[in-house]
DNA sequence: CTGAAAGCGCTTACAG
DNA sequence: CTGAAAGCGCTTACAG
């Protein structure tokens, strides 16, 4: 074992040195590229490995002005629908070379202003938006500043089918179920302080699906920090009122437990009484009883697809666009007949 | 409104030339330390505006030697666990102007190693282990490097109590419930491929508290693959055979539905046949029907903590070690007296 | 209070 | 195939 350098400290120069080479010829080494003999590799490479050598990201970046850095910009940590997301985008960064630098903005615009300005100073290679962001003009300022982006919500069109959202084939064939079992009077339940734009957009798909099938669509808005007794008589107020509904569509997965909670307070019995669907799988809507009906899209393979976009864009060769799959619903026990 | 720059490109010297001041000059008054008159300062922050400035993190960290980015280790971000942990340590490394480069280890030693390679790579000043590291001799490496390493496992010894492990207190209450309910078999539920030794401290733990409580425990590793009716199979067969076990104890909170599942499947009823108890808790385990029994922490506020120690510690002002709260027993319906 | 200059650790033309 | 040198964009003593 050769001594450690007192220092501690090691850097190119220190293993040009241990080599007996030039600092270039470590660069070339190291970096892969570059025409060097195998003897030359060969030495370089022990070094490396004997001082146990890692170039300096800072160093290099400043070099060569890439950073190897993506941004992913999440709007709520706390919403477990950004889990698969990030970790589509994580593993095909971290298979690709690229380091993740992960930002939460925490709903709030304060917060997210500054994570975007960190990731600027950072000069990530590219940022990956996992929803809507609460300031759009200042992503577009980061975009012409030569900020490669790309969100989630970029829309898909579909020439054929007219369709311009993911989520819209699920929604339809959620509604058309819906339907046919005799379902004329539905509510969309959201949170009332919602994130920008996204249940909003719900909203409108399932009104536009509605539509066309004879559906009635109401808005119903609950308090998440609410107890469950209070949530379960809004609830119940709307399930059991004269006219009443007999589906609820929940409009993200961060809210179902909340609300089935609440259904269960109440001790609304579903299906029978009212069917429920949410917005968003997991295991537990699967293990749940009755297993929970949903309108899902495999968020993992749409951020690896995102990301993988993203990265060919970076090198200069864009990839061909990987079709999305779009969203589905799931039917499980939980979606009935209407009550007579 | 002033033109931008041709080249786009917006530095220091540049903004150096807009303010007419000296390229040390823009540097103290964005890094806000240095004196410098009220004019001046004025006069460099309308430049740094106008043109957008921001400083590049690479050239500053190559110069200080700080990367002001701080690293988390995630063993499997596809566990949920670790969600509120990620959490924790993105709140309050944000707050403190650090960065966060998240890596996922992914359950796999291989990409664990490449992780901690590319972290090491970027100078992370400091580094959070969410859980067990797969090579704990390539962590020792890094610390002896120089770099701050904080682990969630890091034991916290009580003296007074001989506890020296964060879970021990929820762990030995549930067990004394169970104790008081009737129950003398248990069995402690797992994946076959645990990741480290987290499941094997927890049956540990629960050995120990069991042995003075006249409890016997087993343990059943189940394939989180397999489907439903096979693993109710399995469950069935320890829940219905001679002596059977009258409690079951999951391991993880990512496991729990898919075993609630198997006994559903299997038509075992909770907690009338058997009682149930996973460790991590969430709103689902809540609103479950019957409420799920946990064992829990608050693991937002432990990461929360271990970070604003990490960061007290590259400051050079080390935190009052706050004190971690420990692990509670939540009991709710799935916990029930042991058939007789 | 301000500026000129050195240097952080790399990569990349440019010679040889 | 290899080396010497310039320079990426900052910060920090050092003078003034």
């Amino acid at each position: 074992m050769a001594k450690r350098s007192p220092s501690g400290k090691v850097d190119i120069r220190r293993v040009a040195e241990e080599a007996s080479v030039s600092i270039a010829t470590v660069s070339r080494v190291v970096s892969g590229r570059g025409p060097v003999t195998d003897t030359t590799r060969a030495r370089v490479e022990r070094a490396v490995k004997r001082l146990g050598y890692r170039p300096s990201a800072s160093a290099r970046s400043l070099r060569t002005s890439r950073s190897m850095i993506i941004g992913i910009l999440l709007p709520d940590l706390a919403n477990p629908v950004f889990v698969p997301f990030l970790r589509g985008v994580q593993r095909v960064a971290q298979a690709e070379g690229y380091s993740v630098l992960v930002v939460d903005a925490q709903r709030r615009a304060d917060v997210e202003r500054l994570a975007l300005d960190r990731l600027a100073e950072q000069r990530v290679d590219g940022l990956v938006l996992a929803g809507a962001a609460r300031d759009p003009s200042r992503i577009e300022e980061l975009r012409k500043v030569g900020m490669q982006i790309v969100a989630r919500s970029d829309r898909i069109v579909d020439p054929e089918h007219g369709v311009d959202d993911l989520e819209a084939p699920g929604t339809l064939a959620m509604c058309t179920s819906l339907a046919e079992l005799g379902h004329r009077r539905i509510a969309f339940v959201s949170r009332g302080d919602m994130l920008g734009d996204a249940g909003d957009r719900r909203l409108e798909l399932i009104a536009l699906s509605c539509r066309s099938l004879g559906i009635n669509v109401e808005q119903v808005t609950v308090d998440p920090g609410a107890n469950a007794g209070d949530v379960g008589r809004e609830i119940s107020a709307v399930v059991r009122r004269h006219s009443p509904v007999s589906a609820l569509v929940c409009s993200t997965h961060g809210l179902a437990p909340t609300l089935l909670g609440a259904i269960g307070a109440a001790q609304i019995v579903v299906p029978r009484e009212c069917s429920f669907v949410t917005y968003g799988d997991s295991e537990w809507a699967v293990a749940y009883r009755p297993a929970i009906s949903v309108i899902t899209m495999d968020l993992f393979a749409i951020a690896s697809a995102l990301t993988r976009r993203l990265i060919g864009a970076l090198r200069g060769v864009p990839e061909i666009d990987v079709a999305h799959e779009p969203a589905r619903f799931v039917i499980r026990d939980s979606v009935g007949a209407a009550p007579s």
